[in-house]
DNA sequence: GTTCCGCATGAATCGATAG
DNA sequence: ACTATCGATTCATGCGGAA
């Protein structure tokens, strides 16, 4: 299987108007937050957020399969002492637009950017906002399961010795299903709720999320082969793992210092990865 | 000192309209949530919900001191495949009635409903959306500080133990200050994700929220002798533990049955705790 | 007196069935 | 077509009896 990304230096509103209809089906994006400062990269101010946002939301809801799902990683500031409005406002909007808003997901940052203030705790948790274009979308759960909890450890300790035991003689005898089943047992779904530490992070840029997050909604919401689509692509974290877990992706980024910083780190992985395994595996 | 709590049976918008302005340091409740079932107790349908809240949260806003917080606890269901938006939509309209939106905590509920559906996974959290009248609200961040690291997870009981006996020894002979200065020091103050598990084991009534929910925002946002108000006082929780903490508190219930159980159970811890208490020390 | 295990029980949600 | 009811699914928690 060939794994292609495709990456695009532009406006995010331009470049998708140029991708085909029906065409993605996994949209995994951060984009810049609001900020009252105009100065910074993408700082849009919160009173314009959502006409700023609706135009390319209408683009996603195009490109995204009918199959397909819109995990939105966003949280409002504070402004003057509350919380803006803008994240909340955008949904109401994008439902206008026929959107579903099937989930709101928490993450949950396990170390929070550090800071005291007299009226205000530190901030812990992110939206991840699920968007779809039907109710019949694809969702791979089993995917993402998680270890049962620690109470099932005490629970389980001796139950585990006659497990073993009925095991072996089932597995002996032909009765391999119930294996199975206890297998599972050490395995639970999730919750809307994910746990995940921000990365400490190393030289290079700071990633807007650790790559845990968009790897879960990848893993997810696609299978190998599918095609993940990230419109803010900054430092490229959401490509990067959909390259990794062998699913196409298409990158589409605005300041030509990060477009350029990923490509040249992409790259190399994708041919390492794959062009030289097929050469071989045809020699 | 003398702890009362003031009880009303009937409609909490009719008896609000009763009570003082600028009375009130904290409103902490969790109303009834919406519900397409229009037989069950306070059923109110989703298309419905903003409009029925609006002129209690009126009330509420005036009932609030200038100094005061209204935390409100409320998750909006699934309606149709997509999570109903008259949570967001009643944020709005607070908005325009001159609350301020603060803060949005997230309540963590460790165990969550169980249950399997093929697009959706458990929801494992509750908003409380704190609301304030002016930006200068009273707010007490060392009441509520947590131990450091998860390396405390197990003296957590020791200490929550040890922090009952401080509160006792501090009525007793006001002794308490070595032992509140030794918490300190392997204490950080909490983030805005709290972390509480649902109580699923009462056999008498079953409580919408546990108390440490209530607990951790009345020492929070209030002090001893401080005014709690709960408008929708379902089994009583908060009332109870505002009253185990020594604040006063009002709750207001539309259900006879409901109302009748808190009080006889309210009641006698009062007398039993306080009045006794002071009668002994007077002679 | 501990530790261990059985059991009931939750602010749930979906899909099928019935009126 | 649209609404009301019901069964199936599923996991963390704490109580109470047992070893």
């Amino acid at each position: 299987m060939e794994i292609k990304h495709d990456l695009y230096l532009g406006d995010c509103e331009e470049i998708l108007k140029t991708l085909p209809d029906n065409s993605v089906d996994l949209i995994f994006t951060s984009p810049p937050y609001a900020d009252q400062r105009k100065n910074t990269y993408g700082g849009i101010h919160p009173n314009n957020y959502v006409d700023w946002f609706l135009p390319k939301a209408e683009q996603m809801l195009r490109v995204l399969k009918p199959t397909g799902t819109f995990i939105l990683n966003i949280k409002e500031k504070v402004v003057n002492g509350e919380r803006s409005t803008y994240v909340i406002e955008l949904i109401l909007e994008m439902r206008k637009q026929g959107w579903l808003w099937t989930e709101e997901f928490i993450w949950h940052k396990k170390n929070s950017y550090p800071g005291k203030w007299p009226n205000r705790f530190r901030d812990a948790w992110e939206r991840l906002l699920q968007f779809n274009k039907s109710k019949k979308f694809n969702m791979y759960q089993e995917a993402v399961m998680v270890p049962i909890g620690d109470w099932a450890k005490n629970r389980l300790r001796n139950l585990s010795e006659t497990d073993k035991k009925r095991d072996e003689s089932k597995v002996g005898s032909g009765f391999g299903k119930n294996v199975s089943n206890w297998l599972n047992r050490s395995m639970v779904y999730p919750t809307n709720v994910v746990h995940l530490a921000t990365e400490c992070n190393n030289k290079k840029h700071s990633a807007a999320f650790p790559e845990g997050l968009p790897e879960w909604f990848i893993k997810l919401f696609t299978q190998v082969g599918d095609t993940v689509l990230d419109p803010f692509m900054g430092s490229g974290t959401t490509n990067i793992v959909a390259n990794r877990l062998q699913r196409n992706s298409i990158g589409i980024e605005l300041v030509p210092e990060y477009f350029e910083m990923v490509k040249s780190q992409l790259s190399p992985v994708e041919l390492f990865l794959f062009e030289p395994k097929e050469k071989y595996e045809n020699s």
